[in-house]
DNA sequence: CCGCTGCCTTGACAACGTCAAGAGTCGATC
DNA sequence: GATCGACTCTTGACGTTGTCAAGGCAGCGG
């Protein structure tokens, strides 16, 4: 019936039981039995299960630099504030990506070099535009406290919202995006670009 | 030899090795034969392997509610700021606990009346230090924007070093206080109390 | 002395991740 | 066209895990 492989088979079907029921209780032997092969044939595509979160990882950290890249690449806006945005919406979109892709007991972020790479291109796309954002004439700590604040802000916000206590401590959020602007504001994360160029 | 329950020495072996490995491979026989009992022995302690889990959160946001709180009474420095520090202390020297107190798929803390209500101690903390700090005439959005940017920073900043990577991203941090104090002030979210008494 | 309650043990079960070996299909080579 | 090898998947087994069920055994109140 489909023409995808076994291996596309499988991801889909973990990422969406880790969007919906976590990482933890995803079972080798459930999703093989779910794409209706025996239990041993999702190992041969991933080395072990970990090899599973490995490649979401990779594919999750892929589409995250994408979304970052549009973001910061967008016309109308901050694209400060734009990025801010994509990396909140981008955890919601797809959790099940992202609670692999920022745990590092299961994707093993240190010993996979081939997840670290991509890892590191989408926070390169965070730090390069911090550092095109601050200018040349700005100080290595400059950039490092401006990166830090900017990306833990994001990062906080993401993982509060995702399954944290945020929402059901401050009260329902009716618009994400102007809560996320605001807190922007309210740090000066955004609006000033002191030395930028365009 | 010792003349703790067996509860209690459970419990410390838990969050000695959740530091150490992580929750996920914590395993409920090893635990237990490590304190030299039987497999069902802590068992009846704990309703079940996440009821380990649901203790060690509630005990760990008494002891985060009591950081949080001695950091805000500090005469010297900024409160703000030094509940910012006081949240990523708290994460880095108590990462067995912090860990499991914000994953929820593991303290099951909306299922838990128990762990939600020490947990909603420590969040008052914070949210309350924010009401008190706009006073009485700022308005509920105003409150709740600072109290998610301050709450979104710090709890970015803890998960972000705790095992994230932005230590090796953006190179070995020296003074991690320093840091923290310099995000601090970039974000503006210490430094100016407008309308506060004290 | 009886029985209850709290703490722990023993035994069993299904499900899990993983190792090992084998079966089937396919294309390339002779 | 037969033979080989690579790729993909299956079957079977092993040890470990969480959990259910039942029993043992102290101490203590009646």
């Amino acid at each position: 019936m489909s023409t995808s492989t076994l291996r596309e088979t499988v991801l889909r079907a973990a990422v969406d039981h880790i969007a919906a029921h976590g990482p933890d209780s995803l079972s080798f032997r459930q999703v093989a039995a779910a794409a209706g092969v025996s239990h041993q044939a999702p190992y041969h595509h991933f080395t072990d299960r970990s090899g599973i979160f490995r490649a979401i990882a990779a594919e999750g950290f892929g589409l995250f630099t994408q979304a970052l890249r549009a973001a910061e690449a967008q016309s109308d806006g901050d694209p400060t504030v734009g990025m801010l945005e994509a990396y909140v919406d981008f955890a919601l979109a797809h959790r099940g990506y992202f609670r692999v892709m920022f745990r590092s007991d299961l994707n093993c972020l240190a010993e996979a070099p081939e997840v670290q790479q991509v890892a590191d291109e989408s926070f390169d796309v965070l730090l390069d535009h911090v550092h095109d954002l601050l200018g040349e004439g700005a100080s290595i700590d400059e950039i490092r406290v401006r990166a830090t604040a900017m990306w833990a802000l994001a990062h906080g916000l993401a993982t509060l919202l995702i399954d944290g206590p945020l929402e059901p401590k401050i009260g329902p959020i009716a618009d994400r995006g102007a809560l996320v602007r605001a807190v922007a504001e309210q740090t000066g994360l955004g609006g000033r670009r002191p030395r930028a160029k365009r």
